[in-house]
DNA sequence: TAGAGTAGAACGAACGTTCGCTAGGGCGGG
DNA sequence: CCCGCCCTAGCGAACGTTCGTTCTACTCTA
């Protein structure tokens, strides 16, 4: 829906080109703080040329935030697809997944982490949809991590948004001239998710005055 | 320096004022997106009285980022302080202090988070040194942790940044009425950290081919 | 020659910032 | 005592610029 416009013919490459420029520039200056002006200097199109392409600034962002979580969810999919495998090797697969297509789009995964709340309703909904569409692959997977090694106490909405929150945050701290590869990277990381998750009582003796543990709610 | 500036007689508590609701606003529109008089509307203020307590729109930022992060350290140090404690309790203080203070200053938290590179390098350099303190502290406790208990393979500087990672992140996903308290938190996500961070070869066997283990280089 | 694609110029609105002004309280000199 | 003066605190209006978007006219190519 949304981009039902005439778009006439081969609108391709153009469009595309547009887009991989205005991820730039969104990158550099937030998606508020750009113009579109930037973008038509960054893309060499003038001004009007963009909005030969677009219907407004915001369809700009929504077209990327939409095609990179969809090619980020269909990634992951066929990845998953068909193996059967443990819950550890899928976790390490999402991981790796997850850290090389952030590696190789650094520049949208800025804009994806920044900008989320950046568009109207309409568009947001869309896109929210593919997000909770990975998020619910993640959380399958530590649930079945969870059943199949008995860790009945571990907080499962807390644990994957943990492990979000690793990986998301990578974009603020990679540098390729200090940081290991992706793949390298996401072994790390996942290593540490994955003793992290096992059940407690080892090395969590002194973990003071806990409240509540009141274990996962089922929102989101 | 920087602030310099004559702020006469008693100014104290409207600034503070002015700061409350910037903050707020920035928090709904983001810096760029937010105006002066957004913030003059929040604030009860007049677009031109605003500008009796500030010089610019960057030194709103400014002073928010560095109130917050100054705070944030100068509390942690203080509980860190004098203490003579195994690191793994120093970790869960540190844990701890992290995440009540996020959760009891959301608005500026993601404040601090979106629009850490907002800022002109005048004031952003001062803004980074408080950081990179508060970094270093962190950095210390992780390597306290690894020298004593032996874990030589531990890549610190992916280590402490994923826990910076899993910190952080929370302000995208913290829901009072349905997530735990923020000292019961703290405890499960320190309690998945400081298992991480175990020597592994326990439950990663099947690590996948890992190309490089390229340690831990020097930079920040 | 028709129509896809591009560009220059311009629209009104909003932006950050500045200007000139004033209300009111303290204060020293007549 | 009170008058003239300065200083703090703050406001309304306006500055020049830039914003997202649109209009219109031109250039190609099929």
């Amino acid at each position: 829906m949304a981009t039902t416009r005439a778009r006439r013919a081969v609108p391709g490459n153009k469009l595309d080109h547009i887009l991989v420029c205005a991820t730039r520039v969104f990158y550099q200056k937030g998606y508020a703080g750009a113009s579109i002006r930037d973008i038509a200097r960054g893309s060499r199109v003038s001004l009007a040329g963009i909005y030969y392409y677009i219907e407004s600034k915001e369809e700009l962002l929504y077209l990327i935030q939409k095609q990179c979580f969809a090619t980020l969810l269909a990634r992951l999919e066929a990845q998953l697809d068909g193996t059967r495998r443990e819950p550890e090797a899928k976790l390490r697969l999402l991981v790796r997944n997850h850290l090389e297509y952030f590696l190789q789009n650094r520049e949208a995964m800025k804009v994806l982490s920044h900008e989320s709340d950046s568009l109207g309703p309409r568009y947001a909904a869309e896109v929210a949809e593919i997000k909770r569409a990975y998020y619910r692959v993640c959380r399958g997977i530590v649930e079945e991590l969870k059943r199949t090694r008995k860790l009945k106490r571990l907080p499962t909405r807390m644990a994957v948004l943990s492990l979000f929150g690793m990986m998301n945050w990578i974009y603020t701290w990679y540098n390729p001239r200090v940081d290991p590869d992706a793949d390298t990277l996401a072994d790390q990381m996942a290593g540490l998710f994955l003793r992290g998750v096992r059940s407690g009582s080892g090395p969590n003796p002194a973990a003071g005055r806990s409240r509540n543990g009141r274990g996962r709610p089922p929102a989101d």
